[in-house]
DNA sequence: CCTTTATATTACTCTGACATATTGATTTGA
DNA sequence: TCAAATCAATATGTCAGAGTAATATAAAGG
């Protein structure tokens, strides 16, 4: 993931750990990483959460970098970012305004990132299952067709992570990405391949939803094995099958969770 | 398309104009657009074009932006938007280096619009194919069961206009855009739009080379009904497999105005 | 009523300075 | 001799203020 990362911002806590403090307590600020970066995660979750609606216009440059006490050109940095991501647009005399939400790029790591910050969509997390389960078992299918030797044994290493951590752990977690990574990597398309980054990203967000509300009820190596299984054996309709089925068990999971 | 758009970026020509210049000429500098924007897109082809290549790092901000007879402001804005698709990432002390590929936000609109200024990677144009003929006959299917009729109505205007106009035209490309954007809009997924609007966006390009090279041979009309009438009758199979053949055309058509 | 011109507002760009963080060498201690 | 801590060099990060260019709105003219 690019700058602006996952685990919450710190609260940009202004520290007035100063005692003689006669002038205003400027530039001691923010804890986080890259005050840009922070400012554009600000204000990124504040538009993908809703609180500035599509044609809302921004104050000002110097207004808003004053409200929130930074120069304008970190302030102008992150609507750079915001804008190359399609949430605003900026033009002179016009101002700085929020674009309609089919101009978000919304499959953006980052914007992403911002979405799952709050509270998320379950519309939207619906959406974004319903595309996994349309691209991931067609990758699995071409994985079947095209994967090599070293993409199998990748596969494997994955798996066996998985069986010796759990899905609780990170270490788990990420022995499930790498699996699913192995797949697309075998099936040799660099777009399918950045894209199901960006939906495993939001995937992993929603997973770690699942784990707080209750205890994992399956465990899922039996189906990641039938996956491999299928493409090992380079079977391409049971490897697009039972990767359906992990993508349906997975939305199944996560559905009743959010719901329930 | 966001702020940095297709046409050719006139060359940035330093007009001297001026008569009688004891100063340097300065401030009167390229014609294109904003500043930042077109040193992003400069940039951004040179990345994905290979010129530079994951793991270079860039020359300091400094020497680069004087380079370019820019500011620093202008250069750094423009090295935000390049960090916010994940094309470079910037540190202290060791300077703004290339993120490799994997990292690449490929399906961000401005990306491809890059990747595509120049001459296309073969090979990436078959992912995004590859991508499209999974994701559109999917869309297809998911349309055909939630259609309304506001829908049907979008289609069938797109699908008149197609016939008044052909492809070779601006607007008939437009009303080709138009009707497979209502087929995405129908289905009701967020995440399925803002995907095949990006591929959209590129198949456009490659539209644009197929009529470069050769008259346009198949009337796509038919094809398209076919699509609408499956869709129309809730016909999920149907709609599925129509959209499969219209993009399988569609890519032998491209394929071989590339090679041949 | 429509077109054209003026104007005020806003983002855009430039300049130059300082702060901060990270690397790599240097020094110190075991 | 090797390892850990210290320090200086360097490039990005942030700040401040001034001036430019573009554009929507209002005013003037046809």
């Amino acid at each position: 993931m690019s700058d602006t990362d996952m685990p919450e911002t710190p609260p940009p806590v202004v520290q007035t750990d100063d005692d003689a403090s006669t002038t205003t307590p400027r530039t001691r600020r923010g804890t986080g990483r890259r005050l840009h970066g922070a400012i554009a995660h600000k204000l990124g979750a504040a538009i993908v959460s809703g609180e500035y609606r599509p044609g809302d216009t921004l104050s000002g440059e110097v207004a808003f970098s004053e409200a929130l006490d930074v120069s304008r050109s970190a302030y102008r940095e992150a609507v750079q970012v915001l804008s190359a991501k399609g949430l605003v647009e900026s033009r002179p005399k016009t101002g700085t305004r929020v674009l309609p939400r089919s101009r978000w790029n919304l499959l953006d790591p980052d914007v992403l990132a911002w979405a799952f910050s709050g509270e998320p969509d379950i519309h939207f997390v619906r959406s974004l299952f319903e595309l996994r389960a349309i691209v991931e078992p067609a990758a699995a299918r071409l994985a079947a067709e095209r994967r090599e030797k070293a993409d199998l044994k990748e596969m494997r290493d994955a798996l066996a992570a998985m069986r010796r951590h759990t899905l609780a752990t990170e270490a788990g977690r990420a022995a499930d990405r790498d699996f699913h990574n192995a797949v697309l990597a075998a099936t040799r398309n660099d777009a399918l391949v950045v894209l199901t980054a960006s939906i495993g990203a939001a995937v992993a967000w929603t997973t770690q939803f699942k784990q707080r509300s209750r205890a994992l009820p399956r465990n899922p190596v039996p189906d990641h094995v039938k996956v491999y299984d299928a493409i090992a054996a380079g079977d391409v309709e049971g490897a697009g099958e039972a990767m359906r089925l992990l993508v349906d068990l997975a939305l199944e999971d996560t559905r009743s969770a959010m719901e329930g």
